[in-house]
DNA sequence: CTTTATGATTTTGTCGATGATTTATGATAT
DNA sequence: ATATCATAAATCATCGACAAAATCATAAAG
């Protein structure tokens, strides 16, 4: 078995390459149908019909094919040999189980990160909360819908308490449980608004974990995700 | 926003989608070349030409794109922008870090697991155990590269433990974070069968699970994996 | 002798077209 | 009316070909 690095890729002098991928259209139709899968905008269960999305994005059916496959794999799509593709459904036993796994590798997380972290994670969770606090009174006033600035501040400060963790890897599955939340979450949030102080909540959260008491931090985290499954599973039985 | 389970896909009336996916040649590459990748017979490093790899599976560059595509949502190959695709690398900080999320994920299965397994759930480890026995013995007994039936016996074991976890997407995490372990075990184990009794560490594990102590589950899991890191990093210092 | 241009060659990403498979339609029989 | 089956329409998966981009080889300049 051959092992270790051969070189991966000659050196990226070109500099575009700094700023994340090379525009390809297969990345752009990835990117964009993502976004409209996680916003609502393709609706759980939608079938995702080449033909269609061909005209809706202005791509081949090579690029967007790629992109599904993509898709699939990160199970927000999944696809069906010789039946084409769809959005992946979206219900509350299956988000309770999602969370199970979200809370597990979530305070896996949390407790590495709270041994480890030092001034600047810190000051990044400081930071984070910050603008947390701002989204959250925002949100509370105005109700509806929940704006793209409150998911990325939220993004934003759960990731921040994590950072620290040391494990790129267990940043990735993270980040991915999290995006496999997200329209879970848009729903229940933007319903729950009203009954719940998010505000309370996360600022909970930032001082427990800049006061370095894991369990406390952990068990805010876990009843902070918790009720957001409940609220789901609420508004399904209605 | 819409909501929940519009019919994903009409009722699966066609025997053949009783035995997984329907054969599509975009699958099948999948399949192979994940095979290959996992196995070592694409080494780490290697550039993943598609005129090459066209005429290696006789597949068209279109599923062998789509293929590719998903393999690096897996990130088992890493897809540059118009620079096409490679095997991802093998490195131990790497696998070290890649190992710490997997740590952390299977011990909080394995607490769940142990916690709700019933009786079926520890048929589940004694025969698995039994499996894995057989094949340590053998595997210490022959030496050499690493059989795909130890593989398969290692993954149906550590499976078995933590079955009864209760979270489809812990087990999905778990699985995906196994497969990407798979090519350093694979090397590292080859290598040091001697050295270890893995008979010894398989059976502990299976002992301590029907025991229900999960704590010492817990902690010879997190030796068990460490010590495959280990060896593997002092393979690459050679 | 190293570095920088320049052109040739390979390789990637994308499209349109085509055969295969599934889904919808409608006719016939029970 | 319902069920069954054949046919038509729609959709999917795949291929070959082409344009754009990256790589490589060679030559000119410092």
């Amino acid at each position: 078995m051959v092992l270790l690095n051969a070189a991966q890729f000659p050196q990226i002098a070109d500099p575009r390459h700094a700023f994340g991928d090379v525009q390809t259209l297969a990345n752009e139709a990835y990117r964009a149908i993502k976004s409209d899968i996680v916003r609502g905008v393709r609706p759980p269960g939608e079938r995702l019909r080449i033909e269609k999305l061909r005209t809706i994005y202005s791509i081949g059916p090579t690029p967007l094919r790629e992109a599904l496959q993509r898709l699939s794999a990160d199970r927000l799509v999944v696809a069906e040999g010789n039946r084409g593709f769809a959005v992946a459904a979206l219900d509350p036993v299956e988000f309770n189980d999602l969370n199970t796994a979200r809370i597990a590798v979530e305070t896996a997380a949390l407790r590495l990160s709270i041994k480890m972290g030092g001034i600047e994670w810190e000051s990044g969770v400081v930071a984070a909360a910050y603008v947390m606090e701002r989204e959250d009174k925002a949100l509370s006033e105005t109700g509806g819908p929940v704006p793209d600035s409150w998911e990325q501040a939220n993004a934003g400060f759960h990731a921040s308490l994590v950072a620290a963790c040391g494990s790129k890897w267990l940043l990735w599955t993270r980040s991915h449980l999290h995006d496999l939340c997200e329209r879970y979450r848009r729903a229940a949030v933007s319903r729950a608004v009203g009954d719940r102080a998010l505000y309370v909540e996360h600022s909970e959260l930032a001082m427990a974990a800049l006061a370095r008491d894991a369990d406390v931090v952990c068990d805010l985290t876990e009843r902070h995700y918790s009720r957001t499954a409940q609220v789901f599973e609420q508004m399904a039985r209605e």
